[in-house]
Parts: C-alpha cells; structure tokens; sequence
RNA sequence: GGGCAGAUACCCAAGCGGUCAACGGGGACAGACUGUAAAUCUGUUGGCUCCGGCCUUCGAAGGUUCGAAUCCUUCUCUGCCCA
C-alpha cells in the first residue's frame, strides 16, 4: 500500500489551480486530504472520439498529483455510456455509438494517457469500464436509481432549459445519462472525482447518489475550461482544441490561433508556470507587450507537455519560418502527377480545393501562387516539379 | 386521441408562384493589414463549363401550373396547446 502524502503545497495546488469549484467545499475536502487516509478518486472519459485531447490532459494534471501524494486513481472509460449518447453541451442530441465504435476508441487512450499518468509500480492507476456494472442493471434497477432524482431536477441543467426555450427537442434516455455517471461513483465506491465545469450537473448527481446509496459525502472538483474570458469565440470552437495525435507543429499552431484572452487561462491551465510568473505575464501584457511572445512560450510549453522538449522546440522552428518569414516548409505534402495537367486539377486532386469551381475562385482571387507567383489564370497548366501553394499555410509539391 | 405550428445549403435563419443557387448571421476559405494562423476591414462560400450557359438542391413521394422552396394531396419527423 503506497503511503499517502499531506504535501500542504500540493494540497494546496489540487484544490486551488485551475480549479472552477470544489463540493461540498474547499475546506472540507482540504481537511480530508490533510487526514492523510488514501483516498479514490476517478475521472470518466467519454469515448466518442478516436484519440484524446487536451482538455482531457488539464483533467490528467490534477489525476497526477493525486496519484503522486499516493491516492488511488481510477481512470473510467465510459463505454456504456457512449452507446447511449450524453447531451452535455450539446444543443441537439449526439448519436449514440456502437459498441464497436466504443472498442475501437478505447484501444489507444490508454498510451496516451500514459504520457502523463503512470499505469506501473505499486500505486498504479486503474483503468476501468463502466459497462462492467450498467451493463447488468436491469430495468427494476434502473427505475430504482431513477426514483432519487425528480424531473424538475433534471430540468434545472442549463442547456435543457435553453432547449425548452428554443423548443427543442428533450428526449427522455437524455435524463439517464447523469444517472449512469452518477451510478459510477457509487459502483467503483469513490471518494472523489475530478471533471470539467461542464459535466458538473452529472458529477453532483454522482454526489446524491452516492449520499443516498452509501451515505458517503464524495467530493467533487471541477475544472476551469480553457475558454477565453471574454467568452466571445471560444465556447463552440472546439474546433482548434489539440487532439494528441496532432503534429507537433500543428499542436503548436492551435495554441498561437488561440485568442489572445486565451493565454493567461493557457498558461494557469496547461503549464506548471507559478501563480507569481502568470501574474507577471497578464500585467505584462496589459502594460502593452506584444502577447505573441508570451502565447508562443505557450505553445511550446504545451508541445513539450504533450510530445516533448525536442519536439516543441522543433514545432516552434516550424512556426517562425512558415508563419513569420513565409518561408515554404521543408516538408510539403507532394502529389504524384503524371507530367503536366491544368493548376485546377491539381488544386482538387490535392485536397487543397474542394472542387474545381472553388480551385477557380480561388484563384481568380489571388489565393494561388505556383512557384513562389501569384497566378490568377485559371487555366493554367502545371507539371511535375511545381510548388503550388494556396493561402498562406497550404503547399503541394507534384512529383 | 384532438387542435395548431414547423422541416430551407456545414450550422442558425429569411423567402411564401416567376427577377431564387435562394436575404442575413455564424463557421470555413482567400485578400489587405499586422504582432501570428489574434483583432479589424474586404471578397468568396452547390457542382460542371468550350465562360455562352448547363445540371442538381429548399423533409419524402405524387399533383396543379407555361413556370413551385413557395399552391394542393399523402407520408415521415419535430415542437406547442388540449385530453
């Protein structure tokens, strides 16, 4: 049995950095952990998609730290619940996955989890599957876990209101799902779990249940979101969160397309940069210093957190010379031609246009450089050996 | 079970017989500018084209009409109200 540390400044940072809210409270988690008793704490993952992102390594961070002060550590997978499809965040409903679907998702995170959470030794963290139990409940069962919420509570979740609102559709399987993450906690027989500030709701029911079922006070720690705080374009942009399969170049690129907003609540969430040293960077910035120096250290933090030292500082190479000087990139994609063929259709054949009427827009607005030169003729011809490149960031070399 | 509304491009959302490939917003892409792929401003955003046009799209299938996203019928799905 690994011993469990008291770390008052690690202690401090668990409950402190980064951190949205703690249920019941701060101090009453604090005074739990200064016990000094080994505590299980999980995180649940939601196995939609292929690889895992960083919002998921922000969760893993604070995983970590619990596992090094000797806490168990449960890392949930959550397979049943994927087949059924959580309405978190969501306005509409999300399709439900197959269990294949599931299966084939589940297969990778556990590497790439690894990269920051330690699966060996003696205190090893614990990869579970929540199908194991929900799996066999049964329709009794399921009414019976149903009874200790009311449709009212259900109802109180911001988006279900927003869809009331908008007259969306609610779809009843919609109110099982908190039901099933709560039922986890009381399954594995928690004593804490950490999530995002979005699945709040669905821990807290994970705080019922398990008062009701175990009479057990679980706790409960929710993260920030890595959102910017004006909240302007952040909240559905999704879009440019770094997934860990990314190129380092391209992780590192996301993070420099981050409003500039971003940065502080970057730094607090994905770096181990001091609350004096982030402080420091926010006053700097609104002294008036250009904040692409500090969202470039960003990203390079954040590479070398996911990938690794030698890979940041070459992600952030790749920025200066691409980005900055425009220079073309060492590594272009090529596209194999037979000799020569119309610009257009090289356009299309390399995915750097979507169809040949968008590859002559395209060009007619001056986006398309053959060889370093603007070209605005759509009927050009290229052939082997040409560089073409569209926009800024978009090259093909045909070979 | 009854009544009423609705389904439009990647998303939201106008249009309600011809001038509709379809207003506007978001997103995306491009251009200018810059501090970067930020912000701002501008343009583009169904496909094909011998650049004359042609073809396919407005929940689905039929119908009316010279002509339909727009009118009619049936069907599917959704919301609201009543029971």
């Amino acid at each position: 049995m690994p011993k469990v540390s008291t770390d008052a400044k690690k202690i401090d940072w668990l409950l402190n950095r980064a951190v949205e809210n703690v249920y019941p409270s701060k101090a009453e988690v604090k005074k739990l952990l200064q016990k000094g008793e080994r505590l299980t704490v999980y995180f649940g993952i939601d196995p939609t998609g292929p690889t895992l992102h960083l919002g998921h390594f922000i969760n893993f961070r604070r995983l970590a730290l619990f596992q090094e002060l000797g806490h168990k550590v449960i890392l949930l997978i959550g397979d049943f619940t994927a087949t059924i499809g959580d309405p978190t965040d969501k306005a509409a409903v999300r399709k439900p996955l197959t269990r294949e679907e599931v299966l084939a998702n589940c297969k990778l995170y556990k590497d790439q989890a690894a990269q920051v959470l330690d699966f060996k030794g003696s205190n090893a963290v614990e990869l579970k599957f929540n199908s194991e139990w929900l799996g066999k409940m049964n329709f009794a069962d399921v009414l019976d876990l149903a009874s200790h919420f009311t449709v009212q509570q259900m109802l109180e979740r911001d988006m279900f209101q927003t869809r009331l609102k908008d007259g969306k559709p609610i779809h009843v399987h919609e109110f099982m799902y908190p039901l099933m993450q709560g039922y986890d906690s009381v399954a594995m027989d928690v004593d804490g779990e950490v999530g995002g500030n979005d699945q709040t709701f669905n821990m807290l029911a994970g705080r019922t249940l398990m008062k009701q079922l175990k009479n057990k006070d679980k706790f409960v720690i929710t993260n920030e979101l890595l959102v910017d705080p004006t909240g302007k374009k952040m909240g559905k942009s999704e879009g440019n969160m770094i997934a860990l399969t990314d190129a380092p170049e391209d992780m590192y690129g996301k993070v420099m397309s981050w409003t500039d907003g971003m940065i502080v609540p970057g730094f607090r969430l994905c770096t181990d940069a001091s609350d004096e040293e982030i402080k420091k960077i926010e006053t700097a910035m609104k002294k008036g210093e250009n904040p692409m120096t500090y969202k470039r250290d960003l990203a390079k933090r954040v590479v070398a957190w996911l990938v690794g030292e030698k890979e940041a500082d070459q992600a952030a190479e790749h920025f200066t010379n691409v980005h900055q000087k425009h220079a073309t990139p060492d590594e272009i994609p090529e596209l194999k031609v037979k000799d020569r063929m119309s610009l257009v259709d090289a356009l299309v054949a390399s995915g750097l246009c979507s169809s040949k009427s968008d590859a002559r827009r395209q060009i007619e607005q001056g986006g398309v450089k053959v060889d370093d030169e603007v070209v605005k003729d759509p009927n050009t011809n290229v052939r082997k050996g040409f560089v073409i490149q569209k926009g800024k960031r978009h090259f093909v070399k045909l070979v």
